[in-house]
DNA sequence: GTTCATAAATGTACCCGGTATGGTTTAGGC
DNA sequence: GCCTAAACCATACCGGGTACATTTATGAAC
């Protein structure tokens, strides 16, 4: 078999081509103006083709955005899980993140509320994994990791929204990835400490 | 004008019957087995009549189902918004909620990925009420109300979730009442207080 | 009771995302 | 060079949802 070389070279290059030619579609005049069958004709393809590398007409855009946070706990070493995720959330606000090559994308996905949807379940089907992961990881049983996977998705899914609309409305990304820095502290402040700590400002 | 009774009245009553079908049907048969033709058709009504009433098939089973985080907040009176939604749900697990009429529905619900999805779909558009009651019953801005919304909210669908599959798994409704009352504890504790009681257990 | 405006209900045809089927090209191992 | 299997394609289909033009029923005014 071995399955080497130029089929597979293709099949990658027809994959990307289909993407990148709806990604541009969608840009230019809004995800829900453009049909499946556009996008395939544009690509060269017959639409049952782009649907053998894409099983969904949002997942030419969204495929590839998925984040792992189950993987980010189950490799947190020493550390806490919310440890673990605060340091990777940290480090995506202060590194500079290949943005560039996404700015598109996310100005697409801001613009749809369809494919804003379709992160939000995206998230939502990780959460069921985080929270295995979280009651690996830690002593608590019953409903407990289950609610905290869910207010950590949630806390997550919000930064994340933030950040999208920032960078959708114009604003650097250098500035957005400040302003995300200081916004994974605080959400990961009330994670850890709760509302109390805002409400009473007891410190 | 006036619009008066039996004209209304043959609207509701329309309005119940395709409902009411629409259940039975998919409670026997599955959600994605029966087609919106079929529910048409069974309540002796057309396709598009049925869309007259209902704005999507999901609907049908979901309508009402909706609750109002936010108006929760904005009735809560010299308490917290935390506070407030606590004792809402506190009451939920020790009342008996009228669970007996929506056995079927939250049957139906739990027994469809289409349904759950949706209603989590619900909860999300409802974060962004909460956010604007949050963002004015408390001091703080910028992304914190989101925050504290989407975490709540997160909560909540959790809470729901546990609650609805013990319901359709045989579990009595007084028992998944009294498990109800521990876990909403549970969780506006966590919200309250952060994951570092659990972890530290300091207490 | 008849008439008239209006709202409800309908039939039909359509759009779009997604799938099933069955056939044709093409790459790669031998 | 041949043969298998993968990639591709055209077409037809399904189900949710909408547009449109038409009919049917209702309430009110006369």
């Amino acid at each position: 078999m071995m399955m080497s070389g130029l089929r597979e070279r293709k099949k990658e290059q027809t994959r990307r081509r289909i993407a990148e030619v709806a990604l541009r579609l969608f840009d230019e005049r809004g995800y829900d103006a453009v049909t499946v069958n556009e996008v395939a004709e544009a690509a060269g393809v017959a639409k049952v083709t782009l649907f053998a590398y894409f099983p969904s007409k949002d997942s030419l855009v969204l495929d590839g955005v998925k984040e792992d946070t189950a993987a980010i706990v189950a490799g947190r070493g020493e550390r806490t899980p919310l440890q673990a995720l605060r340091e990777h959330y940290r480090r995506m606000g202060r590194d500079e993140i290949d943005v560039g090559g996404l700015l598109t994308r996310i100005r697409v996905i801001s613009a749809s509320p369809a494919l804003l949807a379709g992160v939000q379940q995206a998230h939502m089907g990780q959460r069921e994994e985080l929270a295995c992961a979280l009651a690996e990881a830690l002593p608590e049983r019953g409903l407990a990791p289950r609610l905290m996977a869910a207010q950590i998705t949630a806390a997550i899914t919000t930064l994340q929204e933030a950040f999208f609309h920032r960078l959708s409305t114009g604003v650097s990304p250098e500035e957005a990835g400040r302003l995300l820095g200081e916004e994974v502290e605080l959400a990961f402040d009330l994670l850890e400490y709760g509302f109390a700590t805002l409400k009473g400002d007891k410190s």
